[in-house]
DNA sequence: TGCCACAGGATTGGATCCAATAACAAGACT
DNA sequence: AGTCTTGTTATTGGATCCAATCCTGTGGCA
C-alpha cells in the first residue's frame, strides 16, 4: 500500500507519523473524510491515540501528496475541488499517465500481464461502485507498476489520488452503460499492451483519461460553487 | 517569490516554519546546499534561531516540493538524483509544460510580452552562468504566469526546483556557442507566443526542453555513481 | 437596525524536555 | 582474521506546556 510514499526502504511505518499518515490517507481515499472537512489536531490526536505532534506531522505528508491543504494559524482540510481543478488535474493525467506506462510498458513481466487480464475480467463482472473504484485503480497502477522512476509513480498516484472523491462521486450518478466503453478501453489498452506497442498504449490511455474528464466535467453538479474553496466562509 | 507555495492567501510567511522553509529554498536553489547535504535539525535550529520543531516543519514543507527527502529516524538530505532520475524530471517537462504554457497562453496581457521580450533580450546580452539560471527560470516562469490552476503551476515549479542544481551543473562545461540555439529557441517561443498559437507553442517548448535533456545526459559525469543515492553509506 | 470594538474560547504554532532509534567503535568468541 | 555482540554517542521522534493567532458572539454606539 503507498509503495511510493514509503520512505523506509526496509521497514514500514515504524514512525507514528506515518502510521497516522497511512489512517487518515486510507481513510480520504475511502471517502470517510470529504472534501471540506477540517481535521482538526486535537480531535485527531485524542482518536488516534497520540499527541499532535506527530498528527502534524502527518498532515504535513498528506499535504505533499495533495490529500489535504494547510493554512496557517487556522488548520488543515481535505481540499475542495472546482470543476475547474478537476478538469485540470485529469488534463494533467492526459499528458503525464501515457508517459508512465510508456516507461513501464517493456519492463511488464508475464505475470502482470496475467494479473491486468484477472482484473479486467473481475471489473466487467461486478457491479459494486466501490469495488469498481477499486479495481480500476488497481488495473491501471498494474500497468504502471514496472515504470523505474519512483518520482513519476508517485507523481502519477498523486493525481490519482486528488481526484479519487470526484471519480467516485461521478459514479454514482453515472449512465449504467458507461461501463460497456470503459470495458472496451480498457481492453484496448491491454491488447496494446501485450503487443507491447507504446504508440497505441499512449493513444488508447489518453482517449481513455481524456473522455472520462469530458463526462466528468459535463456534471457541474458534483461541484460546489467555486466560491467557498478559500477556506474561508461565505459572507452569506 | 514562491507564490505557487504561499499558503497565506493574504499574509505572508509570519510562521517560523514557513520563514525557515523560504530560507533552505532558496539556499538550495543557489546551490549552497548541495545534494547529499545532510540537513541536520539541530544545526538548522542554531543556525536559524529557533528550536527544532519549526525545523521539522520546514523539511517537511520542503520535501513536499521535491526539494529534500526524509529517512525516519536518519534525517533529511538534499536528494541525490542519479542520471536516470533527472532524465525522467525533464521527460516529464517536456509532457507538462506544454500544458502550462496553453493554459497560461490565452491570458497573457501585453505586460507580460513586454517583460517576456526585456528578459531574452537581457539573456542575449550578458554571460554570466548565474544571472542566466535566474533569467531561464524568469522567462519561462514568465510565460506561464498566467495559467489559472494553482496545481498546474506548482508541479511545474516544483519539476524546475529538482532539477535546478544539474542545471547549474551543466552549465558550467557547456559548449560556449550553446546559447545561440537557446536564444533561438526563446525566440521562437515567444514568437508562437506574440502570435498566440498553441500549436506552435508545445512544438518549440518540447524541442528545448527535449534538447536540453538529450545534451545534460550526454554527460553521465555530472552525476554520482546511482549507488550511493541510497542515503546509506556505500558497503566499500 | 446596522456596524464596530472587544473579550472569551477554541485552535494552531513553538519551545523544552524526555524517549527511541540508528550509526559507530571496541571487544569477545569462533 | 573475521564476525557477531554490546555499549556509547549522536540524532531524530514524541509528549507536554506555553504563546500567538483566529473565530465568534456580545454589547455599545451612531
Amino acid at each position: 500500500m503507498s509503495p511510493a510514499h514509503a520512505r523506509d526502504p526496509r521497514g514500514s511505518d515504524s514512525v507514528r507519523s506515518q502510521r497516522i499518515a497511512g489512517i487518515l490517507r486510507d481513510e480520504i481515499l475511502a471517502g470517510d473524510l470529504t472534501p471540506g472537512t477540517w481535521l482538526r489536531q486535537d480531535e485527531l490526536a485524542a482518536r488516534l491515540g497520540a499527541s499532535r505532534i506527530p498528527v502534524r506531522e502527518a498532515l504535513r505528508i498528506l499535504e505533499s501528496e495533495g490529500l489535504t491543504e494547510s493554512f496557517p494559524n487556522r488548520g488543515a482540510r481535505v481540499p475542495v475541488l472546482s470543476l475547474e481543478d478537476v478538469n485540470t488535474y485529469y488534463r494533467m493525467r492526459e499528458r503525464l499517465e501515457p508517459l508512465t506506462l510508456t516507461e513501464s510498458l517493456s519492463r511488464l513481466t508475464d505475470q502482470h500481464l496475467a494479473r491486468l487480464e484477472r482484473i479486467q475480467d473481475e471489473i466487467e463482472n461486478q457491479s459494486d461502485i466501490n469495488r469498481f473504484l477499486l479495481l480500476d485503480r488497481d488495473f491501471h497502477m498494474t500497468s504502471y507498476s514496472a515504470c523505474p522512476s519512483g518520482h513519476l509513480l508517485a507523481m502519477t498516484e498523486r493525481l490519482w489520488n486528488s481526484t479519487q472523491h470526484y471519480r467516485r462521486a461521478f459514479m454514482v450518478l453515472a449512465d449504467p452503460d458507461r461501463a460497456t466503453i470503459v470495458n472496451a478501453e480498457h481492453r484496448l489498452i491491454l491488447d496494446a499492451v501485450r503487443r507491447r506497442d507504446p504508440e497505441d498504449c499512449e493513444r488508447y490511455l489518453t482517449g481513455h483519461i481524456r473522455r472520462t474528464r469530458v463526462e466528468l466535467t459535463a456534471h457541474p453538479e458534483l461541484f460546489v460553487d467555486s466560491d467557498d474553496a478559500s477556506g474561508r466562509p461565505a459572507v452569506s
